[in-house]
DNA sequence: ATAAACTTTCATTTTTTTTTGAAAGTTTAA
DNA sequence: TTAAACTTTCAAAAAAAAATGAAAGTTTAT
């Protein structure tokens, strides 16, 4: 394989990856297109490489810059603007977390323990119903803790976050 | 909160987390209503609460057993088949996570694997592509490791993968 | 073997999501 | 202040994903 098809091949699996994630899949190739690539990026290129529209590259630039993870450069002397993406794996997975925590899980976890506080009735259905998603919401908030320590100790994640639940 | 609008507020909320993380949103509704109910559900009831077809119905319920969690049950006289959902929270994740191990991120694994193999070139370009999708790789493999490790010790997972790994 | 009672399949339709592209907006240089 | 060189926005179009429903298939009881 050469070069070309790798970046190709490699460019088309992360947005298939994203896509199954639900991540639009262009916001997940302009990602890796800026992952694999070791100098800034115009938008002019991005368009260009992935076949896309200008408006398409500049709102998908937008979801990864509030994603926190792609950022902008100026070049000296020049009057576009230029793209990187967070290259730090460890970072990268810590702002992915925190944002899908922020925008996904906080909200569904607060409706879980809306509707589980409904009051007690004396259905058998009724009870179920409370116990059920009384037990998500504690295994949805404790799911959701574990990626908090997870972006607290971004190096070595595992290894420290072992040490924090031992010392409990 | 009376019942009736609370258990539509989880159905809706639990469609809706998961649109937004890859899963059909119908399909996860009907979990929903499974996950909830003390007792098994037959398609009939699952395509009146839920106001979908029959074939929608039908489909979603395949994916959701072929997924395990959720199982046919048969009762005694009845002709029809009724369906319940895995409600130990544990098993779930479990079973998402190595459903979702198996269907996309071993396979991405793959093409990483393959794409960060090609021929080291002179280009800083090409080094680069190397670097990464290997560092990617490695980062990703760790991450399904920690998947699988979850797996392995599905009650109480997270105290026992502390004892395995201090071990190591 | 037949028919009733049910489920599955899949071509077509509908809905949802994504993309386009042109107009509006912004910034910089002169 | 003007205009060139860009970027952003958003209504409309296109594409992708999901849902429908009727026909085909299956199972069970007689």
């Amino acid at each position: 394989m050469e070069f070309k098809e790798a970046k190709n091949k490699f460019v088309q699996t992360w947005g298939a990856l994203g896509s199954q994630w639900g991540i639009n899949k262009t916001m997940a190739q302009i990602h890796a297109l800026l992952m694999i690539s070791n100098e800034p990026v115009s938008m002019e290129d991005i368009m260009d490489e992935l076949q896309i529209s200008r408006g398409n590259a500049s709102m998908n630039l937008r979801a990864l810059m509030d994603w926190g993870i792609v950022y902008k450069e100026f070049k000296a002397g020049e009057r576009r603007e230029f793209f990187t993406a967070e290259k730090d794996l460890d970072e990268l997975a810590v702002k992915i977390s925190r944002e899908r925590s922020k925008r996904e899980i906080k909200p569904a976890l607060k409706v879980l323990k809306e509707v589980s506080s409904i009051e007690a009735n004396k259905t058998a259905e009724e009870k179920h119903f409370i116990e059920q998603t009384s037990k998500l919401y504690d295994f949805v908030l404790k799911a959701d803790n574990v990626l908090d320590k997870i972006t607290e100790y971004k190096d070595n994640w595992l290894a420290r976050l072992v040490v924090k639940i031992m010392k409990k």
